[in-house]
DNA sequence: TATTTTTTTTAGACATATCTAAATTCTTTT
DNA sequence: AAAAGAATTTAGATATGTCTAAAAAAAATA
């Protein structure tokens, strides 16, 4: 069984190689977690001793399938009490991410199972991040969430990622269904919004909105 | 702040004397949790600087006001999550402490006001325990749970602690309703259930029900 | 390539929370 | 009231997880 220290560690690591799939540093860790490298330094010790990753003195550090599969439960867990804590509590989705961090340590396989259940099986969580799977499969990012498109980039939206009244009339408002085309004109830095044409009409999307339409590139 | 360790200490204190309001023994904390005397007696004095307790040694301890706060507003944490796990994730009610124990040392104010608004602000746990409210105050048990009752005892019902249906419904069919009067025959031992009188007609109650309803004894 | 800078590790210290064994204090019994 | 027994505390040890400062290794630069 993992101490809380070793299972944040692991959730570290993993969230940094999501991001950049190399070796990762032990500075890295450092500042994710927010504690010295001697400390970290110590720690990958200990995750070795535990074949929780595959560590070289000096050389970085990468998780084992035993590590990876622990650390992809955290996130699992994290993920989904998320989407509790929006979907079902009403917060904010900027607010709720201090009481996952203490909520994914929760230790009860039939908790999260129930959880899930409960939430509906998500597969993104209020972010738009893929919400793993039990047995650790991230849901396979064949379509990208608008926001990650480019200025210039086409696509088809093949799905949203939330499920709410408000925002699926607020799509056939603004002409937005599965199969529809856009086309991504600009993106405003300010706010991560975009202009796009859809039909061959300018229309301004959020960021809060793009993120929870898949699309299919061209 | 508290540590962990703190909150259970803490706890276990509360918990002990609310069965038995007297000077709390070191033993008594001790087997509440599972340590040794000797640990519980250390944490004693840590908690007597952070003037959370009153205590002399060797004299045994009580909570201070603070103590009594921080306390009760743990038990209200661990009661709410319960009615959640239960009413919610619909958790066998005699599964949820384990989890309940874990989930009732997450901090955040604003989480709690949100799953006891979400929950509908439940007076009683699944257990049919008494939720304390925001500021401490434990619903006065002006009524008594129905499993509570001693043979030959009488009462009225005033009320339910759950609100179910498929309970409503139950107790409809068992013919009581509020204002039902009733008359306790019997109590079952191995299962704790009761043979009641209502209306001059015997009828059997399970635990289960009986500790969801609440009577105004005569 | 030699030197400097950065990164990482080690060494040694400290706080927390636990333990066992021994000493102390309180309680009960005779 | 003294002795025996029980409860409590103290003393000293251990594990975890953190730190800072110093040493060692790797990377960058001159």
């Amino acid at each position: 069984m993992l101490t809380l220290a070793e299972e944040n560690h692991l959730k570290a690591i993993l969230s940094i190689s999501l991001i950049n799939p190399k070796k990762i540093t032990t500075n890295a860790i450092a500042k994710e977690i927010s504690i010295s490298p001697a400390s970290v330094s110590d720690m990958l010790k200990k995750l070795l001793e535990k074949k929780l990753i595959k560590y070289e003195k000096y050389q970085g550090v990468l998780l084992s399938k035993k590590g990876l599969t622990l650390a992809t439960n955290i996130l699992r867990k994290h993920r989904l009490w998320e989407c509790f804590l929006v979907n079902k509590l009403k917060f904010d989705w900027a607010e709720v991410h201090d009481i996952a961090e203490q909520l994914e340590h929760i230790r009860s396989v039939k908790l999260i199972d129930k959880l899930d259940s409960y939430l509906n099986f998500p597969k993104y969580d209020p972010h738009g991040e893929p919400i793993p799977s039990k047995n650790g499969e991230f849901p396979k990012n064949k379509y990208t969430p608008l926001n990650k498109l480019c200025a210039g980039e086409k696509g088809k939206v093949m799905g949203v990622t939330i499920d709410e009244k408000s925002f699926l009339d607020y799509l056939t408002k603004l002409n937005i269904n599965i199969g529809t085309n856009l086309h991504v004109l600009d993106i405003i830095i300010f706010d991560n919004s975009i202009n796009v044409l859809i039909d061959d009409e300018r229309t301004h999307i959020s960021n809060d909105v793009a993120k929870h339409l898949l699309i299919n590139k061209l």
